[in-house]
DNA sequence: AACAAAATCAACCGCGAAAAA
DNA sequence: ATTTTTCGCGGTTGATTTTGT
């Protein structure tokens, strides 16, 4: 596999790697490190480019690579951030332990990719594919009559706006994913991933109220800065037009050792038809609301977020936990409350 | 068995960002 | 402040392997 060996006009290898280069390579990084990519392949006595050693060893010869086929759960996990973060693999790589972008890459491309769109999604935006759905219409009027063609782009624009609201619910399902994750990194030592992924999440929470003007955002009070808020949690409305049914695609999500439960709530409120979605932690049901804020320092301030727009009665205390019912047609919201009981502590060791 | 087409994946290329000079 | 070097990323290539006819 791979190119066939060949020299650049610098005398320099290309192209396959041989077991003796790998052995080279191995040793020297095993006993010196790689603080210089460029010098390295001198001291290493390899005739590389620098550039190519570090992809040897970041793709192949690092001693924590993976190999094998993709788990459902590694699939599901890629399919997912990719609907989030697009064809960024290394973020997307930075939550597969021992995979690498490359290989990840590859696997999209040469298995999701298709699969998404055998499956009639668009595997760029991960939504139905749009050529289906304009068509339709044409067909439709074909075999009948104009209100028919009328009633259809009703339908696609309702169809739009869902999936407008499937992208940010999507979001919001990844930073409830994330947070979890960083919760159930260790507390008591510095954990680059655990920031990192604070990072991710405030920037994301950044682009879904980016897009959604309506967003209402919770801070936990007395917060100086809004990105350690998740550590301590935040609450999120986000008004939608239909009620949101988003099974949870990630197994962590239902994983009884992760302290956390999402739960899915639909409510149609009378007169109003305020409808929420209702991701939480332990006690926070949908009949029973508590304050998302009980270790915070003063837990008489919080509240659920008030929906621009909307109904004042989008608080979740006073949904009713069974009723799916569209509400008439009435303006709805996704209630997003992510709360972590105990706030994390990252210390330097 | 032989050939062609499709799939796979290691490696290359070019570019932009960050770091160093 | 500017230029040069280094690094890392995403897209692409092409040799090899697998599958289909």
């Amino acid at each position: 596999m791979g190119r066939s060996s060949c020299c650049d006009e610098n005398g320099l290898k290309k192209g396959p790697w041989t077991p003796e280069e790998d052995q080279k390579l191995v040793q020297y990084i095993q006993k010196h490190g790689h603080a210089s990519w460029s010098a390295l392949p001198k001291q290493a006595g390899l005739n590389r480019y620098g550039k190519s050693c570090r992809l040897r060893w970041t793709n192949y010869l690092r001693p924590d690579i993976k190999r094998g086929k993709f788990s459902q759960e590694e699939e599901q996990t890629i399919l997912h951030l990719h609907s989030i973060l697009g064809n960024k693999w290394s973020a997307i790589a930075s939550h597969l332990p021992g995979r690498t972008d490359n290989e990840i890459k590859n696997f999209w491309n040469t298995h999701l990719k298709k699969k998404l769109i055998q499956m009639g999604f668009d595997p760029m935006t991960h939504q139905p594919r749009t050529d289906l759905v304009s068509s339709l219409p044409y067909l439709l009027a074909l075999a009948n009559m104009t209100k028919l063609i009328e009633h259809q782009y009703l339908l696609d624009e309702q169809a739009l706006r869902l999936q407008a609201e499937t992208a940010q619910l999507a979001k919001l399902q990844y930073l409830e994913y994330l947070l979890q994750y960083t919760a159930s990194l260790s507390t008591n030592s510095y954990d680059q991933t655990a920031i990192t992924n604070n990072m991710e999440a405030f920037s994301l929470l950044n682009s879904i109220s980016n897009v959604n003007e309506n967003l209402v955002i919770d801070y936990p009070p007395q917060m100086d800065n809004p990105a350690d808020s998740f550590s301590h949690g935040i609450a999120i409305a986000i008004p939608t037009s239909q009620p949101l049914h988003h099974p949870c695609s990630l197994p962590h999500f239902s994983d009884p050792q992760v302290p956390f439960s999402s739960q899915t709530s639909l409510n149609s409120e009378t007169g109003q038809g305020t409808n929420f979605t209702m991701l939480s932690q332990g006690d926070h049901t949908a009949s029973g609301y508590d304050s998302p804020w009980v270790n915070s320092p003063s837990p008489s301030s919080s509240r659920p977020p008030t929906v621009a727009g909307t109904s004042s009665t989008s608080n979740p205390e006073e949904a009713s936990s069974t009723t799916s019912s569209y509400g008439g047609g009435a303006a709805s919201s996704c209630w997003a409350d992510i709360f972590f009981e105990e706030p994390i502590v990252h210390e330097f060791s």
